[in-house]
DNA sequence: CATGAATGAGTCTTCATTCAT
DNA sequence: AATGAATGAAGACTCATTCAT
């Protein structure tokens, strides 16, 4: 299909030349293929910029969703799958985070990035607050703040990617995940024991 | 100073507008003055831009690092000193967090970021590792992983100016700074008092 | 061609504003093209430029070079019709005399015109050099100075094209022709009868 | 005076920059005074460069005109004190030459040097073909081309400015003088002695 | 479907000129 | 008389978009 082609291309035009390096002959170039290619399948640059974003976000979103319906796993599991999510090999790759961040700075984008993952995000948001209430109760704890850790857990998880992007030596993948599940070990060390982060367990 | 009077023109026209939507003419004309002024004092484009990176990372290398040299400050009051400076309303105002991020998105500028910041960063993970490290000696924790508490708390604290950015509404700046405090409370609950977060500690 | 019809835009506009009147947008309207159009073809104003007088050195080349080659020729004929190539009215239009010395005069292209045309200069003065001696020894004349007499003969023949440009009334082509023919009746009066200059040998 | 030292400045920045080349900042820093300065010396840019070439021709003017007004001097050497004086250390500095060249090459410069310079070259081929004709009368040589003679002199000298300038190791300051008198000794050998070139006649 | 030559609006940059000091 | 900061018009260059083939 040629428009994941050239969405794949923007993605590798983005990440090495950031966005207003990304000219139409860069993503062409890289593709293969003509330069009056854009026009004929996403009508112009933007839409093509916004159409790779969209492409991210909704990539993003199939891979907590699966993890979300799927009924053979317990809260815990879930919770940490859902985290996990966004460290897949098929999601963190250095060249998609940095697309990521490119979204994130340029002030036109945000704009369109929010009315196009807000509801994915706010979604996510929900799933975890859920997952933590239910795993306080199950616990017993009643004075459990959810929404609050909610907030440590996603910023947590973002501020783990700018880590890894800006400084991939001081920050490896592996890092970024122990990272996350030593909070979770905090709050919970009976459900994700200290120390014992499990291998890939969404890259099956 | 005509430098400062242009500095704080494209901080100002990056957070509202990009970098690739912030010209010369944007720049000029939000500071008032001519087009030819900034060759004059920048000698180019690329230069001014630097220079803005170079001025907010100085700015807030200042902030912590009279936190950081305050005699009368024992270990956790600098340490919340130094995390509270990423939160200071001389440094956390909307306009600069969106430009942080436009530099932190923007392929060319990522490579002069790190030659440019990449020393008071590491400075400032250092100074935190050793201030986590005293206080689990003092509290007889010899099993504290300080570096990965480091990464922790410097990831949430990029992560919280990121959900500030783009759910300002979800991550208010009082959330934002209870949420680091919360971190410090879990692991050393005898010097971070939960829920005592201290008013503008660094603001005097 | 769209490269032709540039340079000889390139040619008439130098001609006429100069080289530093001579800006994208005179060269193109001239052309009746776009304003883009010098990119796609020649990169830069810069190399615009260096091929326009590449173009025409190589365009003189060929022109005495066609006389040198020519094996029907003695070497009266062949001396003549390579100093009458500087005079045939493809080479020596108004316009492109000006722009010659348009080049010569300014001294960024005078470099390259050096790096350019110097082999094509030296190619001529020993083709010069070598039918002068072969005219002189073929009369007998051992003491003939062949160096001196071709540092004339080329010095003469540009003098003679600066004096066509500057004061076109004082020095019309026809006279430009009889003074170098003179000169050389004076060296060899059996092989360049005085008063006896052809018409136009090298316009067949 | 602050006038010549601007003027001096315009030369060597015309010599090695070019017209182009020579902006107002150039030419008030080889100077060693402030941008400010030509205004007022000169109210402009076009009137700096046309006063220098104002300067150089008269200049020029005054070192052949010394020559002619010497009622020492016989017709002969009056004849070569007026060519040499294109020669003298005075006149023919490198980038003096250049700068001529420069003004020759520049369309709309070329204009002015007509108005500037028409009546000086005018007087000049003048008092030269009126010493050819008094030497050829003296001579009885009734059929002496005086005017034919005066061009071949005039453009030979200008070709050799030309060769000095372009190809100053093929083209040495001795090589076109002895050029330039070679050429008198074959209309006037016993006037103008073969190989017997005075030096620096016009020194003194 | 696909190409890539051509267009021209938009941007950075240079630089002659002005003018308050 | 002299300075040099400031101006803004002018020019080179880029690049998204169009369109004939």
């Amino acid at each position: 299909m040629r428009r994941q082609q050239l969405i794949d291309a923007t993605i590798s035009a983005i990440a090495e030349k950031g966005i207003s390096g990304t000219t139409m002959a860069e993503v062409t170039g890289r593709a293969g293929l003509s330069l009056g290619i854009v026009s004929l399948h996403f009508e112009n640059k933007d839409n093509l910029l916004k159409s790779t974003l969209k492409h991210l976000a909704q990539e993003l979103r199939d891979k907590w969703g699966l993890v979300q319906d799927n009924p053979d796993l317990g809260p815990a599991e879930k919770l940490w799958g859902i985290l996990e999510a966004n460290f897949h090999p098929d999601i963190c790759t250095f060249d998609k985070v940095r697309v990521w961040f490119a979204f994130f700075g340029e002030a036109q984008y945000r704009a369109f990035y929010r009315e196009m993952v807000d509801e994915f995000d706010t979604e996510r948001a929900v799933a975890i607050e859920t997952l933590l209430k239910e795993l306080a109760d199950a616990d017993g704890r009643s004075d459990f703040d959810a929404f609050g850790t909610t907030q440590t857990i996603e910023s947590l998880a973002d501020g783990l990617w700018l880590g890894m992007m800006l400084y991939p030596e001081w920050m490896p993948l592996d890092d970024a995940k122990a990272r996350l599940w030593a909070l979770l070990s905090d709050h919970f060390p009976t459900r994700f024991a200290p120390g014992a982060l499990p291998k890939m367990a969404s890259a099956q």
